[in-house]
This record gives C-alpha cells, sequence and structure tokens, in this order.
DNA sequence: ATGAAAGCGCTAACAT
DNA sequence: ATGTTAGCGCTTTCAT
C-alpha cells in the first residue's frame, strides 16, 4: 500500500533502483549493466568501474522476479518435509539432513528454503508453490507410504529427489542409505559372535526405512540357516519409549534371546533400559546392535554398537541428482544406495 | 538446458500454458482471465465458467515471478533462524515456534520458508534472498547479541518482526515472553514458599532470554529485601548437561541454598539430575523452578514446576505485526510481550 | 462486463 | 565492446 512516488529527476534516487538507472548513472546502456551483474566478460574495464560505482552508489539490487521471468531459474531449491507428526522436526536424523544439504548447497549459488506440508492442504500449498516455480526443484523428505506429494510433484515435472526410497517401486530419483545391508550385516556381526537366538526390534511398517531393516535381518537370518521365528520380532515406533516397551515384550516373548538387532539408535536406547530393567547384562547376556538414527550411540551405557549411515555422502548425492536434474542433463530417475558400515562398541 | 520447443498450432498444449493460451481456448481476453483468476466480481458467470472450463482443460497454473513483478509481492514470508550451532535445529523450543508460525500462516494466502544463517556467508546470502523480493517479509529468530541480519534486514526496507527482544534496545518489531515477569514470578514463588536461600541457574549471557531471566531472579530478591549474593548464581548454557554441571558448581558454592530458579526447563532436567545425585531431595531439601523452553516438565521426576510461555500466542503475535508490517499500516517498531504463567508441579 | 495497451525489471539475441 | 530491440507472463488503467 502507501506506494512511495519518488521523482527521477536529476539526483533523485528511487528506493529500489532499477537497472535503467545505473545505467543512466554509469553513462551506458542497460545492457552492458546486465552485463556487469551477471558477470560477462565481453565489457570494458572502464564500462565495467563505472557500473559498479554506479551500483554501489545507488545501493542496486537486482531484481530476482524479473530476472527468473526471463531466465526461467530461480536459484532456490526446497527441501520439504512431508510428515503429519510435528515433533519430527526435533528429529536428529532431520537436522543432521538439513544440515547435510544445506552445507552442501553453500558454497553453490543456490538458497535452500525449507517447507514443511503436516497435512493435505499443506502439500497443496507447497505443490503450488513448486509449479508456480518458485523454486528449481525439491528435494522431499517423505517417510510414510500414503503420501501424495511425490506423484504431485513428479507429474507436475518439478525436478525432485527423494531422500529414501519410495514405498512403492515408482520410478523416480532418490538417494537412500543401504539399510537391507546394513541391517544384515548388523545381523550377521550378532551371528558372528555365535548368538544363537538373534531378536529384532523393527521399525513402522509404513516407513521404508523399517521394512528395509527388517529385511535385512530376515536374510541374513535365513542365509545362516536359521528359521524367522515371528517370537524373535516386535515392532516399535523408532522413538525411545516405542524401543523401551517393544523390548519388554520381545523378552516375555523370547525369554531366551541372547542378541537383537534394533532398528534405530533411539529406540535402541530404550531397548538397553528394557534389558536392565529385566536383569540382562549388555552384552554378556543380550548383544545389543542399533541403527544410527540420532548419533545418540555413545550417550548411552554401554555404548552402541551401531550401524552407521554416511550422512555426508547422501546429502551431497540428494544435491548432486537434484542440480544434474535441473540442468536438464539427468538420466531418468538416477538412483543412490549408499553404503552403511558397522561401528563396533561395547554393546555387541 | 534441452528446451522443449512446442508447436502451439491448433489443439497443441504447451507444458506451462500462459494466460493467452487460455484466453484463446476460453475464447476471452487475457484481461477477463487475469480477473477469474484473482476472483474479480467483474466477470459473466458464462465468462468465467468458459475460463474456469479452459483452466483445468490446460492445467494452468499461474507463473508467480511475472506477477510478483508486477504486484509486488510474493506472499511468501521466511522465518530466519540466524545461529551458528547447527543442533539448534533440534531444539523443541524452535520446532514449536516454526510450528506455531507455520500453524498461523496456514489459513492465510502466505507461504512460510525457513531459512538458516550458521555464518556470515549464509547471513549475507539469505540477506540478498530478502532484498531481491523473493520473501514479503522476515521473522527474525536472533539469538546472540552479535548478530548483524537484524540491521541489515531492517536497513534494507524489508519488513521485519524479531522473535524475541533485541539484544540493544534497537528500534525493530519484535515479540517476546516476559522473560522477566515470569523469572520474578518463579522467583517470588519460592520465596514464599518460605524458602530462605533462593538460588539461581542462568542461561547464556549474550542471549538475551538468558539476561532477562536472571534479572527477574535478581529484582525479586531485591524486592524481598535479600541480599544478591553471587554465591547463589551459576550460569549454564540452556543444554541438559549444562545444567548439570552447573547444578553440581552451585550446590558447591552455596551448600546450603534450598530453592533455585532454573532459567530453562533442560537445565532443570539436568540440575534435578545433579540434585540427586547429590543426595538432595526435591522439593524437600530444594525446591526447584524452571523455565518452560522444551516441554519436558512433565517428563522428569519429580514433574518439574515451569514458567509456561505462551507460544500460540507469541507465534500469532508474530505473524500479526508481521502481516500489518507488509501492508504497511504498521506503526514503526511495534512490540509484544506476552504474559507468562507459573505452572505448579511436584518439584517446588 | 470486456478488451486493448502499457508496462513491471530484466536478459538475450541481434546489430553495429 | 556496446547499444537496440524484443520479449518473459502477468496486472492494471483506460476505453468501450
Amino acid at each position: 500500500m502507501a506506494p512511495v512516488t519518488t521523482e527521477l529527476t536529476s539526483g533523485a534516487r528511487s528506493a529500489t533502483p532499477t537497472l535503467d538507472e545505473v545505467a543512466v548513472l554509469a553513462g551506458v546502456s542497460r545492457a552492458t549493466v546486465s552485463r556487469v551483474v551477471n558477470e560477462s566478460p565481453k565489457v570494458s574495464p572502464e564500462a565495467r568501474e563505472a557500473v559498479q560505482a554506479a551500483i554501489a552508489q545507488l545501493h542496486y539490487v537486482p531484481n530476482r522476479m524479473a530476472r527468473s521471468l526471463v531466465t526461467r531459474r530461480t536459484d532456490t531449491v526446497a527441501l520439504v518435509l512431508s510428515e503429519p507428526n510435528t515433533q519430527v522436526f526435533s528429529d536428529p536424523f532431520f537436522a543432521s539432513i538439513v544440515h547435510g544439504v544445506s552445507a552442501a548447497l553453500a558454497d553453490t549459488e543456490l538458497t535452500l528454503v525449507l517447507l514443511t506440508a503436516r497435512d493435505a492442504r499443506e502439500q497443496q500449498k507447497i505443490a503450488r508453490f513448486a509449479r508456480q516455480g518458485h523454486v528449481d526443484g525439491v528435494v522431499l523428505m517423505s517417510l510414510h507410504s500414503e503420501d501424495l506429494l511425490p506423484d504431485v510433484l513428479s507429474g507436475a515435472g518439478v525436478p525432485l529427489v527423494l531422500c529414501g526410497r519410495p514405498y512403492d517401486g515408482r520410478s523416480v530419483a532418490y538417494v537412500d542409505a543401504d539399510n537391507v545391508g546394513g541391517a544384515r550385516v548388523a545381523t550377521e556381526h550378532l551371528l558372528g559372535l555365535g548368538r544363537r537366538r538373534v531378536a529384532t526390534l523393527t521399525g513402522p511398517t509404513d516407513m521404508i526405512a523399517g521394512v528395509d531393516r527388517y529385511l535385512g535381518w530376515q536374510r541374513a537370518t535365513e542365509d545362516a540357516g536359521r528359521a524367522v521365528d515371528p517370537s524373535l520380532v516386535a515392532h516399535g515406533d523408532f522413538t525411545e519409549a516405542g524401543g523401551e516397551a517393544a523390548m519388554a515384550r520381545l523378552l516375555a516373548q523370547a525369554p531366551d534371546l541372547d542378541a537383537v538387532f534394533v532398528a534405530s539408535d533411539p529406540m535402541a536406547v530404550g531397548a538397553l533400559r528394557a534389558l536392565r530393567a529385566a536383569g540382562r547384562r549388555v552384552p554378556e547376556d543380550v548383544a545389543v546392535v542399533g541403527f544410527d538414527d540420532a548419533a545418540v550411540a555413545t550417550t548411552c551405557d554401554p555404548p552402541l554398537t551401531t550401524v552407521a549411515q554416511p550422512l555426508d555422502l547422501m546429502t551431497g548425492e540428494l544435491v548432486e541428482l537434484l542440480r544434474r536434474q535441473i540442468e536438464g542433463v539427468a538420466a531418468p530417475a538416477e538412483t543412490r544406495t549408499c553404503p552403511t558400515r558397522l561401528v563396533r562398541r561395547a554393546s555387541a
């Protein structure tokens, strides 16, 4: 409202100077100013200097809307978190991803914006936001299977990379940790320790990470010639409290278990507590391996043996794939599955 | 790259249809389509219907860059977190603010984007982003005193509201909890319990919330005619571990303390641990009141008496003040100090 | 109620 | 190396 009418007579400055004003002050044409701003080499030193002086004097800042309108780029990418649960925000894994993506983007001309979609309405808003050309691309953390955003976005032709393999087998670019492999290695490690009854404490079945980690345990178990005993499995929700409860159930189901692969480290911390409450020693009676989502491995007692995810690698790949898509040089639906590794600590 | 050349002959559709294409299909002028899109009442029902059909058929989505270029609005506001410490992201207080602001914006046409500035470079990037007109306004959480972003942004004329009172007395719109008042009430409560030696465990001195909460304790102490004994004060860093350590120091300094006001609830949880370790009973030996930043009051033992902040009110005011500034109808540097209240639980 | 026309500030051929 | 010109897709007077 209240438009500030500024007379552009000689010497007068508008609040938001334009290319033309810079051009006039520098005594060159708009095109030359544009070239200077965009660091074109085809500008004489004198012209460049005059323009830069004028820019400084006028506090000129290019209008990105105008630029985007013609270049078709915004130099902005979005990291969208599609998750109804509010407190995911304080999830350290999420925080790490944000940090990593943000760091990977720091040296580039790209700006990262964070968008959250807690319900269908916010998802629509974000879809519009992206489709209307506000961002060049999207990194999507969509954790649950029923999410529509991946479809909407990829359907609208918005460059898109998922963080985490999509639940269904849809054709879309994604980066994920090798959850199956990690769970398998963890289980094999436990078996290699000579443990006879290796249980698992899994994550929610509507999250692909939970499913994959269960799958890894299952395969390792089968490959070792052991039966996949349902009483060796209990479901948690990736939280510490959930892990504690699930561990208690597991002990009730299979009192003779002597090892457990826990599909996330907050759950493992809870499991440790339940084990202690039940009078089991770790690792003497029960060996424990967790999956490092929240980096709490060293803060618990005993320190947790975990499967580590290469977060830097993952966020780097995320950005890499997205940039390729934005440039238009990506193969369709490129994917990366990043290797995990076992970090041994006192618990196993 | 690889521009998709689409022939716009009859029946052909471009990937991203424009107003004109809709107009042609609907048999009206661009202006009419624009009116329909912007819900102008001055359109005949027939025209409106024809246009809507064409929009649906073409999957038309307005180009916001083009629109912004003329309207000077983006319908986007940023919540920027200016904080070098990465893990602030997993701070529940921050998460609550994000959630509240986002909720307050959900019923509006405004979209919220989250920006983080960990160092001077990222701050510059954000300043550019805002100045170039990517957002209509900014809510800034700038926690430390040496931050330059408030100056840069307000200096550039970007509508700005701070979450948290600025450290210096600069003239800028802000919303804050009544930290001084809350700390005072907490301390008075402790004194009212008949406690003789009411200590405080403060936050960092470069955060205004820390300073204010100390001030509240100090004033309540003075008003009660007690001396402000330095041995009754220890500095923490708002974290649980910091609180535990500081509480231990406090007990060493003033073994006779019988109450403590802790300037943040994660610190209070740590303090509880230190007290237990020292063999003090809560609240029999030492009464404890915390300040609710992270909503952990009920998860500790005993449940924490806390000063509660009205988060919904605060985030609502934040959005309200920002909108007013964007509309241009705000008084300069409006501020809101939101009332806090004491919530009694078993610890005091 | 509708259309024609004039930009918003910028980039990108195309001239020179 | 520099200027001229023609838009990018949209909103918004101003006529009609």
